[in-house]
DNA sequence: AGCACGCCGACT
DNA sequence: GTCGGCGTGCTC
């Protein structure tokens, strides 16, 4: 018997949300004629176009609304066995989609596994099936080392106050340890409850799920799932139905897991909760740590009408918090639990930080990349048989290539921006489109030979340190080794492991790198650490550029002398041109509250956050012209038609991009700035429907694409 | 965003 | 003569 035999004639009207950007004109939800009911929250395949796609019901409505009924499509299936999105997870992905200007489907189809668009209902019902959880409950709790007493008030306090809590403590405070406590808490009051930990980056969840694993093994494995890029998309849609059904009690993930469906949502641990990478670039450029705070709040009201009102928490941690964060504790909105201490250790020694010693570039040879002091310090080190740790912000042999007769430098095509040259493989590599090319023998432009590097990469710096420190050898006698690691040697799976194994196991001497080494990794017999040329954060343009390089630098010091027996010894040396610079002040005094209370009053002073709200609007055409002349003519009708909030917001004039032109695309942006967020938030939202009207406008149409970026980071 | 339609340059 | 470049327009 065919379905159309057995169905009535009731006809259902429903919304559905398709993955449509903002920008397209269909950015609402489309609406869909269906023989069957279905409830919100269903996943249902709908024909969009010539396409078959997947889309989440957002609403029944009693009629098709402003659409003929013969123009509406029919759904064409609901992915059975699959629980409906829930009302809270669909509030969220609202308030996500109005406050970051994208369509809800946008935003609503890419919180979903990539894997359920391309799975057919079959496939679905297959995997649905599949035998979960085993629930071996191995009863043997490990017995638990005592907590701190900063850790043990840190919990009572937790389990009292429902603000958000900023849990503020170094590198090896115990913050963990809080963590572990306050997700067995929850997990033990409440046989249904989840719990959300998320961490800035895939290379750190390993080890923190290894940790949670060991200590929640006694629930089952499959109640521990991780959510984040790095997974298949077999593993990542495992995870996930595993989250949607509540089976998986934990969730270990990146920023996308804010918006995974945990219908039993009663914790939410926002690691290192200041690092910039909780921002997505792209696509819907929410915040997830922002999103974490509000999603608590949204989960808390969401129960409290049940008969068991049941609340959210939040704790966001960090030994340099954002100013955001800073600034909500000092007025109350969030509360401050502060560890001190590091612990691990009886020694004395153990609980000092390291020295910080500042190298006056001013006072050194001219065009020295490493300071005499800062060599002679670190060729001891390798004498004792001890470790050091060298940061260079900038990968590559050197930034620019250039011709010292005619005066070429090695621009890419593509973009405004000088290729990087790359000795190992002898490119040239644009780090921004990735153009590469093999590097020229004698200069294009005049056919001089001698062409050269001009500054150093951390390349060219780790080969500069084997020439400076030949001759050096370990206590045992045998030659030093130095190491590298950034975005060019790690490009390899399983390259970063391997490689911090080896500094680890005491293999490597002194090692080079990125930022990417000031994460999260423990580097015990490490005593120096250096940063080579930090001056570029202290008058950047980017606001918080002083706040990152705060952060990392006091992070690096974290790195250093973990070591019990090598606390008190341990090193952090800077290089600078400014070495009066209030910041190098705090940071010689590991003084976070003292950097952020002089850096939230020049915040304060410019109106900036968290005292003022921004957005971003960027526009991107063939010519830099057509993409300005967008962003103004959109400004300009927004004024003119008075919309909701412009009195009270400051759009600025069009300005091209840091990097103007990249792969052969103009870009421009427009900064919007408003000391109110409400009314930021109505501008940008009426704003919204009139750029789009612009776009129609005969002379934009080529105009490729413009997209908001509401609290931008950088400016 | 996809995807199709449509109108102009160098190739089997 | 076609293959294919991407400009333009549409998706309930």
């Amino acid at each position: 018997m065919k379905p159309e035999q057995i169905t009535t004639n009731r006809v259902f009207w429903i919304s559905v949300v398709v993955a449509t950007p903002a920008h397209s004109g269909v950015g609402g939800p489309l609406t869909y004629r269906s023989e069957l009911p279905l409830a919100p929250g269903q996943l249902v395949r709908v024909p969009l176009g010539r396409r078959e796609v997947l889309g989440v019901v957002w609403e029944l409505l009693p009629d098709s609304g402003g659409l003929a009924p013969a123009q509406a499509k029919a759904v064409l299936g609901a992915l059975e066995g699959l629980a409906p999105l829930n009302p809270t997870w669909r509030k969220l992905v609202a308030f996500t989609a109005g406050y970051y200007q994208r369509s809800l489907g946008e935003v609503a189809l890419a919180a979903l596994p990539p894997q359920l668009r391309e799975l057919s209902t079959v496939q679905l019902a297959r995997r649905l099936k599949r035998p979960s959880a085993d629930t071996s409950t191995s009863t043997s709790l490990r017995e638990l080392v005592e907590l701190s007493p900063e850790q043990a008030a840190a919990l009572s306090q937790l389990a009292t106050d429902p603000r958000p809590a900023l849990l503020f403590g170094s590198t090896g405070s115990g913050k963990t340890e809080v963590y572990l406590r306050a997700t067995a808490q929850v997990l033990a009051e409440d046989p249904e409850a989840q719990v959300l930990v998320m961490v800035p980056e895939i290379n750190l969840t390993p080890q923190l799920q290894a940790r949670f694993e060991e200590r929640f093994k006694h629930l089952g494995r499959e109640r521990v799932v991780a959510l984040h890029s790095g997974l298949t998309p077999a593993q990542r849609l495992k995870s996930w139905l595993a989250a949607h059904a509540g089976v998986a009690r934990l969730v270990l993930g990146t920023r996308m897991a804010v918006l995974a469906s945990m219908p039993n949502l009663r914790l939410i641990v926002v690691d290192e909760e200041h690092d910039p990478s909780y921002k997505q670039q792209e696509g819907a450029r929410y915040s997830a740590r922002d999103l974490a705070v509000y999603r608590a709040r949204l989960e808390g009201l969401a129960t409290s009408e049940a008969a068991s009102p049941k609340s959210c928490s939040v704790i966001l941690g960090s030994a340099t918090p954002s100013l955001e964060s800073w600034q909500a504790t000092l007025v109350g909105r969030y509360q401050r639990l502060t560890m001190h201490e590091r612990i691990g250790s009886a020694d004395q020694a153990a609980g000092s930080l390291p020295t910080v010693r500042l190298v006056d570039m001013n006072h050194q040879p001219k065009h020295c990349t490493l300071a005499p002091p800062l060599l002679a310090a670190i060729a001891q080190r390798i004498a004792r048989g001890e470790q050091s740790l060298i940061f260079l912000n900038r990968r590559g042999y050197a930034p620019v290539l250039a011709c010292h007769d005619c005066g070429w430098k090695s621009e890419c095509p593509h973009c405004s921006a000088y290729r990087v040259f790359h000795k190992i493989d002898r490119t040239l590599r644009c780090h921004h489109c990735g153009f590469t090319e093999r590097v020229p023998r004698a200069c294009p432009s005049c056919g001089n030979v001698d062409i050269a590097p001009v500054g150093r990469g951390t390349e060219r710096l780790e080969e500069h340190l084997a020439e400076l420190l030949q001759g050096i050898s370990r206590p045992d006698g045998s030659p030093l080794v130095i190491a590298r690691i950034d975005a060019d040697t790690t490009r390899l799976k399983g390259a970063l492991e391997s490689q911090l194994a080896s500094v680890h196991a005491g293999e490597v001497d002194v090692l080079v790198g990125t930022q990417m080494i000031a994460k999260g990794h423990d580097f015990r017999h490490i005593t120096l650490v250096a940063a080579v040329n930090p001056d570029g954060a202290l008058f950047s343009s980017d606001f918080r550029a002083p706040e990152r390089l705060f952060g990392l630098l006091m992070q690096a010091t974290g790195r250093a002398g973990r070591n019990a027996e090598k606390g008190a010894q341990s090193e952090m040396w800077v290089q600078t041109f400014h070495p009066e610079h209030p910041l190098f002040g705090a940071l010689k005094q590991h003084d976070y509250p003292a950097f952020a209370a002089q850096e939230l009053a020049d915040r304060e002073t410019a109106g900036m956050s968290p005292f003022g709200f921004s957005a971003l609007v960027r526009a991107e055409a063939r010519s830099q012209d057509l993409a300005q002349g967008f962003l103004n003519a959109a400004a300009a009708a927004a004024q003119a038609q008075a919309l909701p909030g412009h009195d009270m917001v400051t759009p600025y004039p069009a300005v091209p991009m840091t990097i103007q032109r990249v792969a052969n695309v103009e870009r421009a942006q427009m900064l919007v700035e408003s000391s109110s967020r409400v009314a930021l938030q109505r501008f940008l939202s009426a704003w919204q429907p009139v750029m789009a009207a612009t776009r129609q406008q005969a002379e934009f149409k080529p105009l490729i694409r413009w997209a908001m970026d509401v609290d931008p980071l950088a400016i």
